[in-house]
DNA sequence: CGATATCGAGTGGTATGGTAGTATGGTAAA
DNA sequence: TTTACCATACTACCATACCACTCGATATCG
């Protein structure tokens, strides 16, 4: 019955949780839970409840409701109670079309600034997929897989624009926890990521947006299939 | 001293203000205010000092200072004070980069898309532009440009996006009110957008990610006067 | 038996009290 | 005159209390 049991109370516990404020640490918290479907689409919330399960007043929790609002992952219903936004197609499909356009630009970018220096640590992101491939841990692949993009990013110096494309991917994020056993296979997307390093690192723009646009299209094709899988997940 | 003085009371006035909730009614009228330049750049405020102005609590305050630091504008240092943050240049040249890397693939998937029904929105919103630059009010043209792009975004079914655009909007906005008086002229801006339609209802892609593109590049040139004339308030 | 009125538990929104931490200005010592 | 200190007046953060409102269960009436 409770959604919420396997949140750990955050209150005077470790020091690892790492944001400053516990308005802060609750939307950490609620937004993991969400993404990784622990807190399912539909599931209702509340201040109060929420309050009493972490361990905090409700002021946080509140605070932590209005971002998640904001996210577009909850709803807030004025004395009605708080829900888990279904996943939205529209929203997911809207979400890949303007991730596309920023890290499409950025790859381009990236392609026309790179100067070498800064292509190790996308290097680095590639091993670590790699590895996480062959042990089959896909979560440390996810973790590599935001690496990866993030460093692009940070190559073409727009370290801003990661801020933006996480939120953006939250939509997405969803999707491909709900993917994870039975979307594209990892070798494939490895592939991908290594044709945008190369076209990067050989200075070809035209290659690396190519290549970008190739694989921000992937979660096209399982789309489909998943909306049809989790029905009850979805709207739109 | 005050810098707030011009802000009205919101408590219990008009029912003109459309927010539902006092924190987001707050939050509106501070993102305006600071916009505007009404409070300016490195200003300090505080919870206690805005909600005894505004004739609200601290609460919905705090929630307000949360999403104005959300959107770049003010930085929250725990025990010390929140203020009004400096215009980044390098924000502002961040937040343009993406702004024409979505409008440039909004404008053109709306001139792969246009079916005449959606362009007569446009059309009114040129015709407004018009009007406001004949009449010299620089306010009504700032918010018809706005309608224009917003329009443009609704025919290529991205009205998901403008809720982005206008947070990144924000950034460059402030530049914008600094530039008012000596600018790249209205009736330049106003044959831009002429253009950017003209393609679209032609159905020409490329020539309206040009025009789009030249367009959102327009702030870059006036961008470094002033910076020049108005050192006090950037930083970067 | 069915329709309607009522009451209460639960919700988010708002106001307020209390706490730890930080800047500041005056004071006393060197 | 300079420097170390400390009282004070702020700050944002968190907790708590109260409010208006929603909605469903139950009682009441037709």
């Amino acid at each position: 019955m409770n959604m919420l049991a396997q949140l750990d109370a955050i209150g005077a516990g470790s020091t690892s949780s790492r944001p400053a404020t516990m308005g802060q640490r609750v939307f950490e918290t609620l937004r993991q839970a969400i993404v990784q479907l622990q807190l399912r689409p539909g599931n209702l919330l509340s201040e109060a409840e929420v309050a009493r399960q972490l361990g905090v007043s409700r002021q946080p929790v509140r605070e932590a409701f209005i971002k998640l609002a904001e996210a577009g992952l909850v709803e807030i219903r004025p004395q009605r109670g708080t829900l888990v936004l279904l996943i939205s197609r529209r929203e997911v499909e809207s979400a890949r079309f303007m991730r596309e356009a920023i890290e499409v630009a950025i790859a381009r970018k990236a392609a026309l600034e790179s100067d070498g220096r800064q292509l190790e640590a996308v290097t680095q992101t590639l091993a670590r997929q790699r590895e996480a491939n062959e042990a089959g841990d896909v979560s440390a692949f996810m973790r590599a897989d935001d690496a990866f993009h993030r460093a692009i990013a940070s190559m073409a110096d727009c370290e801003d624009a990661w801020k933006l494309l996480e939120g953006l991917k939250v939509q997405m994020d969803r999707v491909r926890y709900l993917s994870m056993p039975l979307a594209t296979p990892v070798g494939t997307l490895i592939a991908q990521h290594e044709r945008i390093y190369q076209a990067i690192a050989d200075n070809s723009p035209d290659e690396a947006e190519a290549a970008m646009r190739l694989h921000l299209s992937e979660i096209l094709k399982s789309l489909p299939h998943i909306v049809e899988t989790h029905g009850d997940m979805f709207t739109d």
